[in-house]
DNA sequence: ACCTGAACACCGTTCAAGT
DNA sequence: ACCTGAACACCGTTCAAGT
């Protein structure tokens, strides 16, 4: 019953893995066994285990394309550039270690990279000279791969290695003076409202651009 | 000869080793060869391999701090951030896929951390709350990881793969439409002149936060 | 205290052979 | 066309034993 194994069904598999065991987990060997086959078998289907990370990383950004297409349609550059940012940050966020393994990578797909188009597009359009938009979505990427990259390695350790990231451990830690860094740790709001206020900063920037 | 390893040396071979032969081939029986010793004597001095990565980046980490005191004793608040993400840029640049691998890990030195105090302070004393200083410390250092990645992933496969990123074969890979991506990629510029503007555009963002 | 030799339980990948 | 079995050249890590 499991034979019949396709291209799809080998990126699902591994990414449903991933999400189950992490990145470390996520062997050729360990993929084959979910899929009721012989490590050997993948070979027919996959070039080597970086093509199938590749497959991997254009399917979630085929899911990015997808969700954006349906958005933002008529809106604002403002409100359609934060929409981009936010959907690109949940995909992430929907696979562990997301943003450090799927960013960076090149896409198979062409319709992934050409997804850019309406952007440029509506940027344009909104005054933004074509160079200043490619730089603008570039930017916004940038900021939501470092940003997720450092709030996933959090969450991961914090799973990891509870009482690492309590206030009054890391107070400890930190040992004497770095008054501000420990009051700026305990001002700390959760990860959604940071990246809300962070996305603001780099909005108004781009909207500087404006005149 | 190669006897008497320290921490030390074994940190500074492996960031040799990793600038030579890249991520993969950074193996700690390949490190070991390279100290003139067997792998194992390598456990005697670290923990495992991730603690070995650890020391790698708190390393790299360090040298940015050192970099960073000397410079922005009495410059604005705008100079002292555009200093951070330089530096911050120029020491990840200097090792391969440096971005990728130093970013988002946790620090075993609590001096690096402590680090921020004084950019802290220089955040509020210019009229930022201390949760904006923070925020515009963490913004900026997501960018920074977030560009250089992507810039990372950009040479290093132009090298595996000349004629990958050359523009006639991404026009043509690209195939019908998309005109605007198609000219956006013909404006590109080196990663210098794109890394100065969109961190122009960051610096506007926090600007704005002072009215 | 510091290092070696040998071993364990794995990897990714190849390739002849099967159906 | 698609998959298996066996094998190759590696991994990270442990541990008794040497000095």
């Amino acid at each position: 019953m499991a034979k019949g194994i396709t291209r799809e069904r080998i990126v699902a598999a591994a990414l449903d893995l991933l999400n189950d065991k992490g990145m470390d987990a996520l062997t050729v060997r360990a993929l084959a066994s979910r899929l009721g086959v012989g490590a050997p078998a993948l070979y027919w289907h996959v070039r080597n285990k970086q093509e199938l990370l590749d497959e991997m990383s254009t399917f979630v950004m085929r899911r990015v394309t997808a969700a954006l297409s349906e958005i933002a349609a008529g809106a604002g550059w403002r409100d359609g550039v934060a929409a981009y940012a936010r959907v690109l940050r949940s995909e992430y966020l929907l696979h562990r270690d997301g943003a450090r393994i799927f960013s960076g990578t090149r896409f198979s797909d062409p319709g992934v990279v050409k997804a850019k188009e309406p952007w440029l597009g509506r940027l344009t359009a909104a005054g933004f000279s074509l160079a200043e938009a490619d730089d603008a979505i570039d930017l916004v990427t940038a900021f939501v791969v470092g940003f997720v990259i450092e709030e996933q390695e959090r969450s991961q350790s914090a799973g990891a290695d509870p009482g690492r990231y309590s206030l009054a451990e890391r107070d400890a830690w930190l040992g004497e003076g770095a008054d501000l860094v420990k009051a700026a740790g305990h001002l700390r709001d959760d990860g959604d409202r940071r990246f809300e206020r962070q996305l603001g900063v780099v909005l108004d920037g781009l909207a500087a651009r404006l005149r």
